[in-house]
DNA sequence: CGCTGGATTGACTCGGATCAAGTCGAGTGG
DNA sequence: CCACTCGACTTGATCCGAGTCAATCCAGCG
């Protein structure tokens, strides 16, 4: 029975068996949800933590014209902010992407939790700090990035992501995104995003097709999106407490 | 002598006379540096955490094109990430935009500080909350915003945050940004940026010059922008210890 | 077997980038 | 006090990437 919220901090912070006891029974009873089912919405006042056990959910917001900007992917193991508790209402909405098994953890179970167990706040607050990373990344990619390296760059992030949890371990990705959804995630249109996939795939770099990635040519797509993985923070700190 | 870094995080918390004199006693030997001064280099080793406590500064990624993309401003009283020591890499650079009087307080301190002083770590992260708040907003704007909607949509951010920290009473603000910063933060070129504003100064809305924003017609700049201010979190969540 | 929601392609338009001159204001030195 | 310089701001002309509109195409499915 893995619990794939406990494997990703043990990547962040070595945890102790107590600790990962803690954690696995605070996340022991999760819930099933369908697909775009949304968890809280913007406005929402914020209740417990979300924890994505399995599938795969996203950040997202509506502008007033009506159109749509995804803010972030959560992934296997991913979690909303720890800390949301202490806001009076949502500034965006979180909706499953997939049927998605989610956990949530109250606010006074996290806070004890984290008060007894220093190892899983650090390892909580580095998980912070990736996301934080990831969407100066995004910010950087819309504004300064061509739409073909935007969309690389997505993919390299999305694939190394997926790999650093273990989702795969071939050059393959099970990517449940629809085009109008990552079109929503790069500031494009759907049209144009199906363009830039057919120069993508025509290049060699990669393919996307069926739900299904494939990275065809991992330097050239590196090359492509000027991918520098820093940001996901693989390599972290030694010797510090 | 104010503090704006105490006086901003009292309005996320109320702290204790007590609190209030152990974050003046961490913050009361700043530096002073000059204006465009690196404090940390995108690839260095994270130190201390940086508290702004007079002028302005930026977080900015430069891409391997050269380009710039501005990341987030940091006004009077704003700090960088508090676990920023977790890491082992800075993913961003951050640099003074004006000369700037910058504090750092060790993690050591930090943490020690954190530990006896709930309210202090509560209001530290009700700021982190909005600087994420504020990253997401902007995610959105370059995302699925024209130019000058991106435009207006930032000019009503850095007045609302401005006047929040009480940098201003009136509808208008001293800003320290040159047009070139200003479409490094906005994802466009400086000869547009330069174009939208002459717009924005033809509807009447706003006029930016000689370092001087005014705001003119508050109503009709927000509904340029489509600017909704809950992502600020100005009113906080009551009755949660 | 027709329906439906993605994916794909074509034709046309337009917002913003690019390239190239200026202009203006605050210093600076003769 | 005025010529010179330098950085920041303005403006015009042109081009191209990406949006828009409108047909299909296709696979999965009731």
């Amino acid at each position: 029975m893995s619990n794939r919220f406990i494997d990703k901090l043990k990547g962040f912070a070595s945890l102790t068996a107590t600790e990962s006891a803690a954690l696995a029974a605070l996340t022991a009873t999760p819930r099933p949800y369908p697909a775009k089912h949304d968890l809280i919405r913007e406005g929402d006042r914020p209740g417990p933590v979300f924890v994505v056990l399995d599938g795969w959910a996203c950040r997202y917001k509506i502008l007033p014209n009506g159109s749509r900007q995804v803010l972030a992917y959560l992934m296997p193991g991913d979690s909303c902010d720890l800390h949301i508790g202490l806001l009076a209402e949502m500034d965006h909405s979180i909706q499953t992407v997939t049927p998605a098994v989610v956990a949530t953890i109250e606010r006074a179970d996290m806070d004890a939790l984290m008060g007894r167990h220093p190892g899983i706040g650090k390892a909580m607050y580095v998980g912070q700090l990736i996301d934080e990373g990831t969407m100066r990344a995004w910010i950087t990619s819309m504004g300064r990035r061509a739409s073909i390296e935007r969309v690389a760059h997505l993919m390299c992030e999305l694939y190394l992501r997926a790999r650093n949890i273990g989702l795969t371990l071939e050059p393959r990705l099970a990517l449940p995104l629809s085009q109008s959804m990552l079109a929503d995630s790069l500031g494009m249109t759907p049209v144009h995003l199906n363009r830039v996939m057919k120069e993508l795939r025509g290049s060699g770099a990669m393919t996307l097709q069926r739900g299904s990635l494939i990275i065809e040519d991992p330097a050239r797509l590196i090359r492509i999106a000027g991918f520098d993985e820093n940001y996901l923070h693989r390599r972290l700190r030694t010797g510090v407490r």
